[in-house]
This record gives C-alpha cells, structure tokens and sequence, in this order.
DNA sequence: GCTATATGTAATATATATTTGGCATTAGGT
DNA sequence: ACCTAATGCCAAATATATATTACATATAGC
C-alpha cells in the first residue's frame, strides 16, 4: 500500500507534528504514523478530522487517480 | 448521526440497489444499508470504492459543511 | 393469495482499526 | 557528551467495522 505523501505534506505545510496532530484529532501518534505510512485504511471519520485541521478535503488528501499535480 | 441522503441520491441516480452496490464494491448489503442509515464510520477505501462505482468523489458524497445544494 | 425484489433492523461472530507501551534513530540546542 | 522533539516500527490488548444469518415490511407482477 502507497504511503500517503500529500497527508505528509500537508502537514508539513502547517508545521504540525504527527503528535500535534494526533492529539487535535483524537487518535494516538501511531494512527497518524501508520496512515502516513500507508499501513493501514482509517475511518471516514478520522478522515474528515484530518482533513479540516488542516484546511484540506477529503478528495485533496484521500481521493486517488486524477490530477494530484505538484 | 445523520443519514447519508447524498449515498442513498446517487444510488437511486444510478438505479443501483444496496444489494447490486453492495457486491459490487464487495461488501454485505448491511453494511450499505447501515452507511446510509448513519449507523457507521465506513473506512476510507471502502468509502472510495462506493464513490468509484457512482461515479462520485469523496467530497461529493462523504465531505460535509459546505455548499451541499440539492 | 403467492412469489420475488428491495429495504430496515437485530444478534452473534470475525477481521481489523486503534490504543498502549516500548525501543531505536535522527537532528537541534546546550 | 547530553537532552529533547520528531519520527518509524513492533507486540499485545481493546474497540469497532464488517460478515453471517435471520426476520419483518412494502411493493409489483402473476
């Protein structure tokens, strides 16, 4: 399974830590580690709590095979 | 939680039933049925899977709090 | 009235997401 | 050299998504 890099990135863009995140969203530093990593296949949920800390959609960080242009 | 009217619209707009819907992204037809009750917090690739076979994307069906307009 | 399809819902079982706790590495600051 | 923050990874435990089986209702066609 692909890691998910545009997560990664978008995060970085914020210059938030997998922990910092992690304790916004309500899960452990490990789920976001291993969402990050490609290990493993959250919920819509956890998703969309993502995405609004930070300011992205679901298609912008979640969605595969269209135009994902740098 | 709330219903999920957009899934249950955009199957009808296909005429797809949960049953045919349900096999088709490989899943039981509960587990349809309960997305659309709002009883659960499907993964995330199963949520993709369903977008793919209605030719949806995430945020037209799973995002939430922006412009929904019927 | 009978049969078939579509849907809503429930109980129990299984698979897997998520937590907890821990260890290792890297980079920065003192 | 030491300390801290950030990250990657691992094993065991817990929570929950999903499967399985089943029952009930409504509608449509015969």
């Amino acid at each position: 399974m692909g890691k998910n890099l545009r997560l990664k990135s978008a995060r970085a863009a914020k210059d938030i830590s997998q922990k910092e995140l992690a304790e916004t969203v309500g899960v452990t530093r490990q789920t976001i580690n291993a969402i990050e990593s490609g290990d493993f296949n959250p919920s819509i949920r956890l998703c969309i709590a993502i995405c609004r800390t930070l300011n992205k959609t679901l298609d912008q960080i979640f969605w595969e095979d269209d135009g994902n242009a740098e």
